[in-house]
DNA sequence: GAAACATTTTAGATCGATCTAAGTGCAGGA
DNA sequence: TCCTGCACTTAGATCGATCTAAAATGTTTC
């Protein structure tokens, strides 16, 4: 079929219109369920519709009413599974609701958030479900504001002004610090990566106070590589410490990931020569052997939440803003032991 | 700013053109960056546009041209760590050329696939990049050209009517075989999962032919359920079979992941008690210990291919049907060694 | 000075839906 | 017979861009 032959072929409303004999309004009508059709005319264009293999142009519809069914998600890393989790409990959410999800990577640059931002507004998107990239200004939300676009932040946050689905990160911490207490851990380091934003602030603040409340030293913070595979390498980072930590809490899965495999190629044991706790509970964390004890974040959950409110704030952009802050499990397996 | 202030303050294109003191048309051919307009025009419509904030509907041009500049991704499962790479592929490439990517997952499920597919078509993206569900029939190909639809199979093929892009199973299945047989393995088993598709159907022939060219009996084939948790349990399937394997070839990296914990579990020494080979080669391959032996299939690449297909066919739909298959690489770690 | 031409600009139709306001029958009541 | 009300149905304007064909403007040539 050439592209001249298609295009002629494409069906319109009209089209439907004419075949069912009614008038373009009338078959509008049947397809948006209007109760104010008669049944026989009803059933006459949807059999129409069906002959003719009619397929609904949400776009020209957008033009008169003011909605795209169009939701748009962006993240700073698609690779991460944890983001991944978090798109699929999106997806499925937004998707139940007959919207569809617009996907973009920001690659934790603001800049390029900025053009995906804009991108988005062309596509007229109802609303955006935004972990903001690291270093994003909260002026931003100012921004969003007079766009008058609905804005979820999920994991991060840069403004109180927008609604938030989050992880009550502290309380992970705390969990994760009183968990190796209660086994008689003293020296407790903290493994962390990547840029800084308030998800990662708030874990070291509350790595911080965990370890004040119970007069332990807050102080052992170890910066690692970004890349998984550098990580492992970069494993002697824990022990060129002016006090050798005999626990270690991972920043997220991929910490610990890395640290699993560094260690074991040192010929240490984990939870006998040193304890590891992980963070945000991916598959791996079965997987791996031992076992990975890790604070659970749910992402999925997450991304479902995040949708759940957005979908909210699109039908009602009153609504004053609200943050939902899921508690962490601390899922105890196999990777922590009494200090040697 | 209420809702009825925000939708009065909407500024279009006859904002801009009255604030620029020239026509419709004027502002549009700038916007387009035509060439016909004079530089000082083109110069004040561009400050008025910048005065207004003035943002691109894409909707609204989409009912004219026909380019939406929306393309779909469908996959059959959003939380594989191996979809989430394929997806970042598409995406950065897809991105870079402006257009825009709609998610979707299809939970292997068909008549999912169908719903989503009607619900892209709403939308009317450009062009669709598809991992078929499994038990697609191929008949969809036909109605895929029925709607002029330009598609790109991913991963999975379920016709010769569609670009595909993919990956030479059969070669990377022969080239662990190769390998497991270059260091005297014999009994070599191979550990498969999930449902039956084309690139499940390519792995286990390639299986077979690998091992019969090599006079081996290529009949060890071991089912293990879908969800990785479970794997670990189910690994004394290995060792109900009549003759004991000394080597395993993993289908993907959820198998390898989980045999590789079932064996540690059960006090086995992978690579000296048996040899594991995985299948997808992500991440995890390297984080894990031992280091996994993997036949890595490069699934950003993939996606990357399949966005650069779809891309060209959107252009040119005339094309004949193209197929690229990528080759794999055997990523040769610690998992295997001679039997014991 | 007018014709011929190139360069810019524009009015009005158009894409495919929705919305408003008005129209058509038809039954029942005065 | 005429009017009112009810149940449907519809013409025409509209959303915000693009496209076509023509008009306005400026420039050169004879």
């Amino acid at each position: 079929m050439s592209f001249e032959e298609r295009k002629k072929t494409r069906v319109t409303l009209v089209d439907v219109a004419r075949q069912a004999n009614v008038s373009r309004a009338t078959a509008s009508l049947v397809l948006r369920k209007s109760p104010l059709v008669g049944s026989e005319t009803r059933m006459r264009v949807e059999q129409a519709m069906r002959d003719l293999g009619y397929v609904y142009n949400i776009g020209a519809a957008r033009l008169r009413v003011e909605r795209s069914q169009i939701i748009g998600a962006i993240v700073p890393n698609l690779t991460n599974p944890f983001f991944a989790e978090l798109l699929s409990g999106i997806e499925e959410v937004i998707g139940a609701t007959g919207k569809v999800v617009i996907l973009a990577n920001s690659g934790d640059q603001v800049e390029r958030q900025e053009m995906l931002l804009r991108r988005m507004r062309e596509h007229g998107v109802d609303g955006v479900i935004l972990c903001p990239a690291a270093r994003t200004e909260s002026a931003l939300s100012d921004q969003i504001a007079d766009w008058g676009m609905p804005v979820v932040q999920v994991l991060r946050h840069i403004s109180l002004g927008l609604d938030y689905v989050g992880v009550d990160y502290a309380a992970g911490m705390r969990q994760a610090v009183d968990y190796l207490a209660s086994l008689g851990h003293e020296k407790i380091a903290f493994a962390v990566l990547g840029p800084i934003h308030s998800a990662y602030q708030e874990r070291v603040d509350g790595f911080r106070d965990a370890m004040l409340s119970r007069n332990l030293d807050p102080r052992i913070l170890i910066h690692f590589p970004t890349q998984l595979g550098e990580i492992a390498n970069a494993t002697h980072l824990l022990f060129d410490q002016a006090t050798r930590p005999t626990a270690v809490i991972c920043f997220n899965h991929i910490v610990a990931l890395g640290l699993s495999a560094g260690l074991h190629d040192r010929g240490l044991t984990i939870g006998r020569d040193l304890s590891l706790v992980g963070f945000d509970d991916v598959a791996d964390a079965e997987a791996i052997r031992p076992k990975l004890t890790s604070v659970a974040t749910g992402p999925v959950a997450i991304g479902e939440m995040a949708a759940r409110l957005l979908v909210e704030r699109i039908g009602n952009p009153d609504l004053p803003p609200r943050r939902v802050v899921n508690d962490t499990t601390l899922h105890i397996r196999q990777s922590c032991g009494r200090p040697g």
